[in-house]
DNA sequence: TAGATTGTTAATCGATTAACAATC
DNA sequence: TAGATTGTTAATCGATTAACAATC
């Protein structure tokens, strides 16, 4: 990787889906694939794919093309899908259980450490179906302060009502947390070095609906 | 709006967001804003406002800007929001749970009129919280044809295990429905003019991830 | 080697920002 | 009217696509 230009977000924002569609090449054992087949398949331009994966260093090999395994992994290791992230979940509610019980976080290395809510009904039930260990009991917000001085927490999982994502999320800055994954409808202004990634969902069922009204097929 | 050029997607994208702020006005009372006041709060160039807006019209006022109960009331037009599309969801675990209790839904005028699974554990009982009209009921997938022949339906939210989506969402398209919001971490290709909009929640981890690893704050 | 396909430079396209005349 | 601010054109910037020499 070039270490004096940041690859621009654009780019990032289509590495999972490469990730995506070199996991499906690896199931379906493909060993090796070239930009312009992978371009058929992803419905993107080869100069796209290799302009893209150019940004961190040259993966291809000439005459040859891509190795499936070896891109596979390189991708997991820009994404840093080795890194085991430890994450927690604020607010045990469907979304909050949707979160916890979805498998595709744990395969990628992102550990769900400790679920909380402060309803008095959900403190103390599982929320991890089939698992009744510690980071699948829910547990009383009050003790959040503790558990985070305590465990290593990298990202908060915010799925808790609008009214109480600011405070939430401010609480979860100030206890040292440094990435926000948001699912209320507003954005989070927030101070410091904080990463926050917004799963806007009625911004994405408004879009939907236009493009319904418009018939706009592709987007 | 200039009939003949189509606006582009990527201004469309920015709709919902300019929408949540123009409600956030409306809500704080504010009666009129300028495209730099709002540039200020969006953290947009005011320019940029100016243009997205100009795609669809002068709705500003030279020297006084804009109105918020008008240009709220524009854009909800523009997204749709007035056309009360019916929607239903197809997979009642905790992520249609959430999606059928998510109160944001009905207010912008998606309206969930049917809910269905395949688990005779699921089948009888009722998705939204404090309501147990037929419209909270979770049904049989077996009677998902019979239902949409007799109801409007506009939209299929698919919430179901990834290993069926590709199955229901043919299905879904093959009743006839026009627009699929595809919560499953892949991409569907389907023939047709349908409209699919995709909410890849590991996608949006991972990048959350990339840029906690970076440090990338703004994107 | 000859053929295939990359990595990379150059050309094009589209999106964003700047500037300012029009006008409320 | 004078000041403010839009709508819109022009300039810039960045992203995508095309082209091709390098090389496996």
């Amino acid at each position: 990787m070039d270490k004096t230009k940041k690859v621009s977000i654009t780019v990032i924002r289509r590495l999972p889906r490469y990730y995506r569609y070199l996991s499906d090449l690896k199931r379906e054992g493909i060993e090796r694939i070239s930009s312009d087949d992978l371009s058929v398949r992803m419905g993107v331009t080869a100069s796209q794919i290799r302009q893209d994966l150019n940004n961190f260093g040259g993966f291809g090999q000439q005459g040859y093309g891509y190795n499936v395994i070896m891109l596979h992994s390189e991708i997991a290791r820009i994404l840093g899908l080795n890194k085991n992230f430890k994450a927690i979940i604020i607010g045990a509610g469907n979304m909050g259980h949707a979160l916890a019980n979805y498998p595709n976080f744990s395969e990628r290395g992102y550990e769900i450490v400790g679920i909380f809510d402060n309803s008095k009904d959900l403190i103390g039930t599982f929320a991890k179906e089939h698992d009744t260990s510690k980071s699948s009991e829910i547990r009383d917000i009050a003790k959040i302060k503790e558990f985070v001085s305590k465990n290593q927490v990298d990202i908060a999982m915010l799925t808790v009502p609008s009214l109480y994502t600011k405070d939430i999320a401010e609480m979860a800055v100030s206890l040292g947390i440094k990435a926000l994954w948001n699912f209320s409808p507003m954005d989070l202004k927030l101070p410091g070095d904080v990463v926050i990634e917004n799963v806007h969902l009625s911004d994405s069922l408004m879009v939907l609906g236009y493009r319904l009204k418009t018939l706009e097929i592709e987007g």
